[in-house]
DNA sequence: GGTCATACTTACAAAAGTTATAGTACCCTA
DNA sequence: TAGGGTACTATAACTTTTGTAAGTATGACC
């Protein structure tokens, strides 16, 4: 009855379970500790980097860095380099970073609700 | 302009993400590895522990335990004890629990675009 | 008394994710 | 020649999450 496992990693657990069930694997997307809040300030327009570094002050700038990658690599954000001195890159949500503004409208409403509901 | 860290420490920039946006929090709280694979399960109804084993076959007693702990601490299912022999634990939703169900079919419509967009 | 089933718990280890700190490359300006 | 701004990268340390394997408590059943 219970499947044997053909690999012990984490990864493996995650990618098999991202698989078979599209809101995990939406939910590993959205899941990295700075992505959405990175979605919640390019969803008004893009930004550049220095940009969304004051507007995230406890990050570093190696997380944003990463994290931007991350998201570039799953086509949330597109990232343009305009050769500029000083550099300039923009960062903006793609269509498919554009289409969670509903989710996120969603998880908003749930979490008030859900915060709501704990404090009875 | 940048603001201060007070603490070094992840979960207080976790923590600190969470309480000034509510889709971060909410994020948090459905964002465990197996979190929503429990809540797919359980949103046809009731399950025993073991019954929950045998549907996730790839998780080890350890985590299901774990994580039907965390999300009993987040109020999204409800533990019920019967003393019987051998013992009987069922698990069910929570009020909560269940108004995640619109955010789980956006959170699917969302990755299943997704997916078809990177097909390209 | 020994075995079985259920629902866990514990100790330890590995892996993934995050943070801290410093440094790079580019070219402009003084 | 030195300093400054932008957008990163390198290295290592640290924290959190997940996995492995074994053990516990309860009471029925043989």
């Amino acid at each position: 009855m219970t499947r044997v496992k053909e690999s012990s990693s984490q990864n493996e657990n995650k990618k098999a379970l991202a698989a078979e069930c599209m809101e995990i694997y939406a939910a590993n997307i959205i899941g990295g500790q700075w992505t959405l809040a990175i979605c919640c300030h390019l969803i008004n327009g893009k930004l550049r980097f220095g940009e969304l570094k004051k507007r995230l002050p406890w990050i570093t700038e190696r997380m944003l860095a990463l994290q931007l990658k991350k998201m570039e690599k799953n086509r949330l954000i597109k990232r343009t380099v305009f050769a500029e001195v000083p550099l300039r890159v923009e960062y903006e949500l793609t269509e498919s970073g554009k289409g969670l503004q509903p989710v996120l409208k969603l998880l908003e409403e749930w979490g008030i609700k859900h915060l709501k509901s704990g404090n009875n």
